[in-house]
DNA sequence: GAGGCTAGGCGTACGGTGTACACCTGTCAA
DNA sequence: TTGACAGGTGTACACCGTACGCCTAGCCTC
């Protein structure tokens, strides 16, 4: 009564495990996602787990290396292009999974699919002529961008809106110790369609720059011993 | 015998707290620091903490809070060199608290240290003469610069060297699997005299290749519609 | 002085975490 | 037939953050 009776659950594997592991954050974050819930998710005991993954480090390494793993192949076309190309791919990998810019954070490993990634980039840079020290320099320039990066922290999470009275105290006391931040909001707040910051917009804002700074460097045949 | 028997520890306050913990993680980092082991060295119980603490959030809060408040003053003088002057200030702080970058990266609340160096930051470049459009946008793509941060995810911890055969071997692997990464770590083993990246080196080139991009669109007459 | 308020510290307890360790069981090769 | 072994189980441990109630000393007011 083993082949017929119940189903018979197909035995885990690693990537299944990957898998679910992804799908739970996705749904309720990484704090949510616990060997215990992940198991109970799999319809399995938290240690059997531990049959696939090392311990949770590596089952976070091993999420973040299945989703960078999905990246678009950019054509190789070499240069500024490419390079745009694959950070726009790595930046949707990043909205898709709001998990993933934590996780990727705290990693001190580089998987396969993570050398891969930066190996991509850096090829397109050398590709495109670049010699290996700009491109190096590049890279430590581009920093956590190449991962699809914006800034974040200090993001404060959205609060129900305070009451007008509030709103107008709280204003006033901004305003008065810090007058600068304060300007630019009420310039952006005045001036943008939205309103407020636009992410997508500053990140290309800041690639372009920062792309067009890389061009003007390579044109002007510079290296680091200068 | 009250006042004279043994000697009564001084009650705590929320400064002394931030202070031990502040302390405790230099010695052994964020992770090891727990509300137990902290209110151990106070002398205290745990549960001491939460009258001058709300939460374990709050605590690392306000561990950031008061290490950011200790920033140096700069001189308001504006423009690129005060922008510098104030980066290279936090960035002092983060190579002396190596767990600032964790904990800052944690962060979701605007602390007034926090908003004050951001307003600070702001108000260089606006007394530089940029436009308030423009320091939004040189603001954002500075990122987690201006609190002192170089790109960090995926830095491997450093471990016993391989024996020479083993490393060897793993050499040709990359070599052949990540050409373009393996040749870029070869050639600055060749040139660099210390054969490896150069954090403080490659975060000035990259702080001075933004400003220097900001100078160029602050001369320009840059506006964000464009 | 007497009474009460309160800030600060204590003790206990709960539900959660990651994971070490020993065990069982089905599958397949020799 | 027998053994190894991959995969799943169950129990247990140490540790975590923190809710809740209590106790005590100092101070303020009457």
């Amino acid at each position: 009564m083993s082949a017929q009776g119940e189903t018979r659950r197909a035995p885990l594997d690693r990537a299944r495990v990957l898998a679910a592991a992804v799908a739970a954050a996705d749904r309720s974050g990484l704090d949510a996602l616990s060997m215990r819930s992940l198991a109970a998710e799999l319809g399995v005991v938290p240690m059997a787990l531990y049959k696939h993954v090392a311990d949770k480090d590596d089952l976070v390494g091993g999420m973040v290396d299945t989703v960078i793993a999905g990246y678009d192949p950019a054509d190789a076309v070499g240069g500024p292009a490419e390079v745009r190309a694959r950070i726009r791919s790595a930046r949707a990998g990043l909205l898709a999974h709001p998990w993933l810019r934590t996780a990727i954070e705290s990693r001190t490993r580089r998987t396969p699919a993570v050398l891969a990634h930066m190996d991509a980039v850096a090829g397109a840079f050398l590709r495109g002529g670049y010699s290996a020290d700009l491109t190096h320099h590049a890279m430590h320039a581009l920093g956590h961008r190449i991962w699809g990066f914006s800034p974040e922290a200090f993001e404060e999470p959205p609060a129900e809106p305070p009451s007008p009275a509030e709103r107008e105290a709280m204003l006033r006391t901004m305003a008065e110790r810090f007058p600068h931040i304060t300007a630019i909001a009420m310039d952006t707040a005045a001036r943008t369609p939205s309103g407020t910051c636009e992410p997508e917009g500053e990140f290309d804002f800041t690639l372009d720059l920062l792309l067009d700074a890389f061009e003007r460097l390579h044109a002007a045949g510079w290296t680091s011993s200068a």
